[in-house]
RNA sequence: UGUCCCAUGGUGUAAUUGGCAACACGUCUGUUUUUGGUACAGAAGAGUUUAGGUUCGAAACCUAAUGGGACAACCA
């Protein structure tokens, strides 16, 4: 990866206390000036919105202050992990703008010198194989409360632990006979410092390594030496990892007491942050990976999910998503962001980037009646009020159009700025019409509207100047497209639906969180490919489905237009 | 009935480290507009969880209370 294309873009990143602390750091000299990040996922999973903003943290860090960042994969449990992860995540990760230090990193490439670290601290009397099953250490653990007691096992004598040791890395025992813990103190008030984990047996194949391992460190044996071997000067990882500070602190002094050739180097620093809570989502893999098992939702990039691939398919941006990241800021304390932010984001990118075009979403037929039958034309529209170098296109007018449903209405208030019996209004960028008439069927159920046109209003070319307030977006029914539309809204009805004693959040799934709808859209958008956005003038911007096709259009509201009008209702 | 962390408008964050609380989102008014969008102008909304203390002066420092969170996986 190359380093220099890291910033294609650079916003200003809004300061924080991590910021602070960092710089404290420089001052001190303590690396030599330099700052190396890491963003460290396991590949269990897809990345979701919260990931995300760990990830602008880290590679914003970087930039910032003239360093790096690392990606790096901690893969020391094979039974969780896979490569389909491991795809993924760098994808998501380039998606999102960033490029990591040099090639992509592994924990399992340090599993030598994680073994070799290990009998070091076996050597020094600061670890111990530990014969137990996992019930019976559990319970020895204590309670947060109650100190815990020794196992029998932790004063065997070096020679022993280390025969051992090597005998669990020959595949000798099998998974879970075994285990090396660290030797530290069973009354620490501190539960991570009661004789932690080290290594345990796991006689399966790891996605990398393949059959090379039977034995696999666990996190507080290894995330502190991959920071280490990279060279990382600060570890910023989330607030729940506080308390395994004094153990990642530990772990690293033992071996650089004990290693000659480590000795001298500056330990790496973590520092925690709160990670980010969105109100109506879950945030936990575990729940999004029940969503998909459950089929509750079509996959991990269903545009109702918070995986960085759902909200790419929905239509976010790379860059509206960076910028959220840096309006919900850095610091320490828990909080529940609101998506209306999230939304603000999209909205504000995409306002300005994507091209507006004529799509109804719920048809209903209107009938020029004094336009003549065979005639059409083509009338002009901008693409873009808010920036002009987007041009113009054409559109085919003619007698038939659809119009929005909603903006008909037969006993309109006063207020009502659009179309109802008598009234005149604007059918954007063509001609102003007065409706006449509307036909309804047996239920009562309009089918069609009758209206007359008025052929000196029309756009660009009018000599008219009487003011017309209405104006409604509309599709000639001739020339028009059908297509699909997806209309999503929050997978959950409940604010806080993973937050509830009694319940859980699969009770507040929201039944009408996906609505399909047929729409009639403008001929131009006949090609638009995968991912294309627009905003359906007046509706919301839409971003083309990937299972879309020309054959097939689909697509995918990724957020409505502010409405100031259905709030006032 | 432990240890540690946190506490600022509805929400998320600021407050140059002790000098009369700012920004964004949201909400509400207007103006402009061939999008009830955008833009622009403006408004409401916290006196900083509470009670003590230190100080000429506290959102910030101290103590306690209250509320919230983390910690007892061979997960990360």
């Amino acid at each position: 990866m190359n380093k220099d294309s890291n910033d294609n873009h650079s916003e200003e990143v809004k300061s924080n206390f991590i910021h602070l602390e960092i710089d404290k750091d420089l001052e001190e000299n303590k690396n030599g000036g330099a700052v190396l990040t890491r963003f460290p996922p396991e590949p269990n999973g897809y990345l979701h919105i919260g990931h995300a903003k760990s990830i602008c943290l880290n590679f914003s860090l970087a930039q910032k202050y003239g360093g790096g960042c690392n990606l790096r994969f901690d893969d020391t449990n094979p039974v969780k992990e896979d490569v389909e992860y491991v795809d993924s995540i760098q994808e998501d990760v380039k998606w999102l703008g960033f490029n990591w230090e040099k090639e992509v990193k592994f924990a399992s490439d340090y599993f030598d010198q994680f073994y070799a670290w290990a009998l070091l601290l076996i050597k020094a009397g600061k670890a111990y194989v530990d014969d137990q099953n996992a019930d019976e250490i559990a319970k020895q653990k204590g309670t947060p409360t109650e100190p815990g007691t020794e196992s029998p096992f932790r004063n065997r004598s070096v020679e022993e632990n280390l025969d051992l040791f090597e005998r669990m890395k020959a595949g000798e025992f099998p998974t879970g006979a075994k285990v090396l813990r660290a030797k530290i103190d069973m009354s620490s008030p501190n539960m991570h410092l009661r004789d932690p984990y080290m290594y345990r047996i796991i006689h399966q194949a790891h996605h990398r390594t393949g059959d090379k391992w039977c034995i696999y460190p666990i996190y507080d044996f290894a995330h502190g030496q991959e920071d280490f071997i990279e060279g990382i000067t600060h570890s910023i990882c989330t607030l729940e990892f506080k308390v395994h500070r004094p153990l990642y602190d530990w772990f690293l002094d033992q071996i650089r007491e004990a290693d000659e050739n480590w000795k001298a180097k500056v330990r790496p620093r973590q520092i925690e942050f709160a990670r980010l809570n969105l109100n109506y989502t879950v945030m936990s893999k575990r729940k999004l990976l029940e969503l998909v098992q459950k089929d509750i939702v079509e996959g991990w990039d269903d545009p109702r999910m918070p995986t960085v691939s759902g909200l790419r398919r929905r239509g976010y941006t790379p860059e509206s998503i960076r910028n959220f990241a840096d309006k919900v800021g850095v610091t320490n304390r828990d909080s529940i962001t609101d998506v209306a932010l999230l939304e603000s984001c999209i909205r504000e990118d995409l306002n300005k980037k994507v091209a507006r075009v004529n799509a109804v979403i719920d048809p209903l037929k209107l009938i020029i009646t004094n336009y003549p039958e065979d005639q059409e034309e083509w009338v002009e529209l901008i693409n873009n009020p808010e920036d002009e170098s987007m041009g113009s296109r054409k559109l085919p007018f003619s007698r038939e159009v659809y119009i929005e449903r909603d903006d008909f209405m037969e006993d309109a208030p006063k207020k009502f700025f659009r179309l109802t019996v008598g009234k005149e209004l604007r059918l954007k960028g063509a001609y102003a019409i007065t409706c006449t008439g509307i036909k309804k069927n047996e239920e009562g159920v309009i089918e069609e509207i009758y209206a007359t046109y008025d052929p000196e209003t029309k756009s660009g070319a009018t000599t008219v100047t009487r003011k017309i307030k209405g104006v409604i977006h509309w599709v000639s029914a001739k020339h028009a497209v059908d297509a699909e539309v997806k209309l999503y809204d929050r997978l959950y009805n409940h604010e806080a639906p993973a937050a509830q004693k009694d319940a859980d959040h699969l009770d507040f799934i929201n039944p009408d969180s996906l609505q399909v709808v047929r729409a009639k859209v403008e001929p131009s958008l006949k090609d638009a490919k995968a991912l294309d956005k627009f905003q359906f003038q007046r509706i919301g911007y839409f971003c083309v489905d990937k299972d879309s096709s020309s054959d097939k259009l689909i697509f995918n509201r990724t957020v409505a237009l502010k409405d100031s009008w259905s709030k006032k209702k």
